[in-house]
DNA sequence: ATATAGATCTCGTCA
DNA sequence: TGACGAGGTCTATAT
């Protein structure tokens, strides 16, 4: 494509805030929170209605650059091509992207507005377990599901029928030693605000799966692991598709 | 744009493993490590040549829904309109994207391989502090800047003259309470391995600014902060072009 | 394959 | 706005 052409129909679409996407090859530099470059090669760019800005590599899920919402474009000659000017004052991020070749160039006005459902995240997790506690033990007693609380952000807390405090932390996937570490914290946290022997608070991971070293930690901090696999509420959508054609 | 006519210019492409990308209406059902839904909506969909699949929407930064590169995709008829089926086996992941309109359309053969060069990143900061030690103290002698070691990974490891052991932690962020507690625990396991009273491992939290509360936390456990930043050997580039275009 | 930790993380939530 | 933690995190690296 042109020169000219690409410039008179990028500069229309981003002014009507539209959605862009363009194939071109181009050289990047990027200056602001870090500092990158990236020679010519061809890539995927995609410029939003709120003016974010990502470039894509033919290859693999995460964009190469990308530059936040509300960030201010510019399309200047610069000899024989064109440079995207991307700043964005408020991370004090600047991108480059000079382009030598425009393949292809698309611009559609998009309206969506609708948020995704998802289900079996970590708050999912504590909720059954709150309301399944015998997943945890038949001893244990859940009295909140608590977060961003002064107590600090503990998934689940309660107590057992010896009085110990129990505190549950929850992860959708393998324990790591951060998992155990951030489990220290809080029964930590909690002996000092309540008060409490530290004896006399109990820590319980509950995960699908715990790494060996985070086993270790945990068992050398007297806390237990609990095997728990994350609730997935809207599995019907997997059995419904499955009923229509067969994976 | 016609269904027939995006069946078959979408099949040629995929086949040739060309990227596409297509402005569409549609509404998306995930299942796998976790279940998603997303009603009908305009979106971008992004296919590239190594079987990624990215769902944007027209804002954000992040894709609302994508599937991991090698997935397996199949575009199959359903009533009157078409659904994208992907699914990729080693993540146990499945995607629909029913849809209902196509607006545009665009495939190209993209041709890249090359990599990012970037600065600034974590790794860069300990290596300035290895070279200038004297940015944490003009006491600190750095002895090695070990990553994934038997002593676990940290970032920079050292000596002071009063014959203590110093393990530096750097962040090119704001250091939180989770980034204290993994300088606590890289202390703690020097202590253990070596066989030192943990009053002879100093932690040292090298970064541009620290929360309140992670401040705390250190100074609790007899840590010290510097500040430091990171390091931007690629300035020049921004320089650069400040001096084509001025911002 | 699993384990570990960084990331221009991004995103939501709350004080 | 900063602080804090989750994420279908993703990605790189070492074991």
């Amino acid at each position: 494509m042109e020169i000219k052409e690409f410039k008179d129909k990028f500069e229309q679409a981003l002014s009507k805030n539209e959605s862009i996407v363009f194939f071109c090859n181009c050289e990047i530099k990027y200056s602001g929170r870090a500092e990158a470059f990236l020679a010519r090669g061809d890539r995927i760019i995609i410029v939003k209605g709120d003016n974010t800005v990502l470039v894509h590599q033919p290859e693999g899920s995460s964009p190469v650059n990308y530059m936040k919402p509300n960030s201010k474009l510019e399309l200047v000659k610069h000899k024989k091509h064109l440079i995207l000017k991307c700043q964005n004052l408020d991370y004090k991020d600047y991108l480059d992207i000079e382009i030598f070749r425009v393949y292809n160039f698309m611009n559609h006005k998009l309206e969506d507005g609708l948020k995704l459902e998802l289900a079996g995240n970590e708050k999912d997790m504590s909720d059954m377990i709150k309301a399944k506690p015998e997943l945890i033990s038949n001893d244990f007693k859940p009295l909140s599901r608590e977060e961003h609380t002064k107590f600090g952000f503990i998934d689940v807390f309660g107590h057992d029928k010896k009085g110990n405090m129990v505190i549950v932390e929850c992860k959708r996937y393998t324990a790591s030693l951060q998992c155990v570490t951030q489990l220290r914290r809080y029964v930590e946290k909690i002996s000092e605000l309540k008060g409490v022997s530290i004896s006399k608070v109990k820590g319980i991971m509950a995960s699908p799966s715990i790494s060996p070293n985070a086993k270790e930690m945990l068992e050398k901090w007297k806390f237990k692991w609990v095997q728990v696999n994350p609730p997935k509420r809207l599995e019907r959508y997997s059995k419904d598709q499955k009923s229509l054609v067969e994976w």
